[in-house]
This record gives structure tokens, C-alpha cells and sequence, in this order.
DNA sequence: GTCTATATCGTGATAGAC
DNA sequence: GTCTATCACGATATAGAC
């Protein structure tokens, strides 16, 4: 058998690390940073112990790796909403649904575990620091403009509404209702509510 | 100077005992009952470690007894919006508003940490299963026929309402916002717009 | 009743065989 | 590249002095 060739060898280490990082989402998302074990990701990536550490050097590492990439789904996420068509209401409506539906779930749990946790590395916890609640409002400032402008989206403070629907779905994300006896997510007309004119 | 009598000793022992359970409410809401070593209660409660062990036979204990008394503090406290004064949606609003001041906000996070933590001991998990979000579904639900009765509030299934309103209040109250950079609870009125007759 | 000292165990990280 | 064995450390819970 002849021997792996550079470019193999670099496949293999890119499945791994990425078969690494996903089993490390999972258990981070659900347990946050120091009720994750390494033995726990190792055993979800079905690989040994040993073995992460020759991709990451440490459980810090690891955990801010994922951060970031957290943050930077979250900000293209909520950018590509310009990117949709119909109304603003309707555009909003889409945007909550993708954020809502299971997808994104494992990440949004992640960076509030990030952002809630104390023995946070200091490094992910300065990501963070980048992905404020304000960012966001002003990303979403033009839609919800458009839907006020034409009647669609209730008056009022603008900041005041956008903070408004961060905060209720920031709520209903770190929920976790999938793994909740009893909670159902609300459907997304009914959240609405809170931000259409009546 | 004469010995403590048995009273003063039963007095004093109650009142460490109050002292470390409000500490460890404290610790155990923010971290996690793993994320909670003993020695922060003790350091929170300014005792030492070993005499945690005088007043709860082990951190497990400790925390379902907390878990226990939360449970009968949500219990009473939704209770109360029978005994308030005003329409249903008077009365759904100052409950709201009852819940999401700070007050009873540990003890919610701590269920919540209760409820979605894997080392949770089982006596704890039976407990919670007592309160089930069915039995504060049914709790409320008087309040939201009479509402719907006299117009006040949104038509539509009783048990969806109620579920909804549950889990938005869930969700804001897990956030735990008080810590949480550029988050901001939303004002009751604005939550109310998902429940009222637009 | 309260403290300090310590036994015991579990976990993060490393070393070395394959 | 991957695994098993091991070190070093920190946390729970106990023992015994005051």
C-alpha cells in the first residue's frame, strides 16, 4: 500500500476536526463549558480522549473555536434577511422561522452559554464582545423602518421593538424547548403579534 | 455563662441553615449544580466547607431542597393572581410583572437548571415533575376564559395562549438579563400585545 | 457548632507504544 | 494518526481538634 500523499493526509485531518467540532457543539450547547467533560466529546465523536488533543490544545481552545464560528453564522444569518423578498413583516416572519427552527439552535445555546458562564476564556469571551445586542439592532434597523414607513409594523421606538424581539427570541432559543417536557415553541404568527400594527 | 437552652440552639441552627440555602439559590441558579463547587456556597454564605455538611448531607441534597421550595414558591405564587384585583388582563399583567421582577427569578432559573442539566439527583427530577407546565396551564386557565369572555383577550385555543405565554416568560426569565449586556426585559405592555383583542 | 486537615476520587492534559 | 497508561490537580466528603 503505498504511502498518503500530503493532500490526503490534510482530508483526513479536516474530517476530523470537523467531526471534532461537531460532537463538541452538541455536548457545549446542552452543558456548557464546565459541565462538558473531554471524555463526553470524545465519546459523541467516537474517538479517545488523547486524539483531541492532538486538534486542539485544550478544552479552551476548543470551546472558543466554536464561538466563533457561532458568532459569524449568527451575523451572516441575520444579514441574508435583505436577501429575501416579500414584506418586511413577511421577510421578518421568515427570519424568525430560520432562527427558531432547530438549525441554528445548537450555536445560539452555545454563545449564550458563552455569554452567561463564568470560566468563559477570555479570549471567547472578547468575540463576544463583538456580537453585541447593538450590532444586530442595526442591522435589522432598515427592515423594520420599511415595515413602520408603510404601515405594516407597529409605532414606536424602533430600538425599543428590535431589543424587543432579540430579547423574546434569545429567550425562547436558550429555552431548549426540543428537550422540554410540556413547552411547544410558539408559532411564529403569535409572536408577531408583539410587533405588527393592529 | 449559663449553656444555650435547646431553643436557642434550634434558632440558631435555623437561621445557618436559611443562610446557607440562600447562598447556595445564589450560586446553583447562575452555574449549574455542576458548575457549583460547595466551597462558593460556603464562601458565599461565609462559612466554612465542613460545616455545609453539618446542615445537608451532601450538595445533592442541598439542592433539591431548593429545587423543592421553588417548586412550592411558583405553585403559591401563580396562585395569587386570583386574589388580585382588576380585569383579567389587569390582573395577567401584574402577574407578569410579579415574575419577571427579580424577586422570584433565582428560583426560576434554578428549575430551569433542573430541568435541562443531566446530573440533576432523581429525587429532584421527580419533584419537577409535579409542576408541569400542565398544571400552571390549568392554573390560569379562569383567567383567560373570563378575558376571552368579555373581549379583552386574543380569541382563539385557550391551551396555545396559555402555553405561549408561559414559554415567552420561560425564555426571558432564563436569560437571566439582569447580567446580560445590552439585553433589557421588555415592558409587560409590550408582551401583552400577543394576548390581548387587537 | 465550627474550624482545619486529609482521604479519596474524577478530570484535564501528556507520554509513549503501535 | 490513534490509542492506552499515567501524572497532577482540584473537589467532595469525613475526621478530629477546639
Amino acid at each position: 500500500m503505498p504511502p498518503l500523499n500530503e493532500e490526503q493526509l490534510r482530508q483526513i485531518r479536516d474530517e476530523r476536526r470537523e467531526q471534532i467540532m461537531a460532537a463538541a457543539l452538541k455536548v457545549f450547547a446542552r452543558r456548557g463549558i464546565i459541565g462538558t467533560k473531554m471524555s463526553m466529546i470524545s465519546a459523541e465523536a467516537g474517538i479517545s480522549q488523547g486524539l483531541m488533543y492532538r486538534y486542539f490544545k485544550s478544552k479552551d481552545e476548543l470551546f472558543t473555536t466554536l464561538v466563533e464560528q457561532a458568532i459569524q453564522g449568527s451575523v451572516s444569518g441575520t444579514e441574508q434577511v435583505h436577501n429575501m423578498q416579500g414584506s418586511p413583516l413577511e421577510k421578518l416572519m421568515r427570519l424568525t422561522e430560520k432562527i427558531l427552527d432547530e438549525e441554528g439552535q445548537l450555536y445560539f445555546m452555545l454563545m449564550h452559554q458563552a455569554r452567561t458562564s463564568e470560566e468563559v476564556p477570555e479570549e471567547a469571551k472578547h468575540l463576544l464582545k463583538g456580537a453585541s445586542m447593538e450590532m444586530y439592532i442595526e442591522m435589522l434597523k432598515p427592515l423594520f423602518e420599511e415595515g413602520q414607513k408603510i404601515g405594516e409594523l407597529a409605532e414606536g421606538d424602533i430600538g425599543e421593538l428590535i431589543s424587543c424581539y432579540f430579547t423574546v427570541i434569545s429567550g425562547l432559543m436558550t429555552l431548549n424547548i426540543p428537550g422540554l417536557d410540556g413547552y411547544e415553541m410558539p408559532r411564529v404568527e403569535m409572536l408577531m403579534r408583539m410587533f405588527t400594527k393592529s
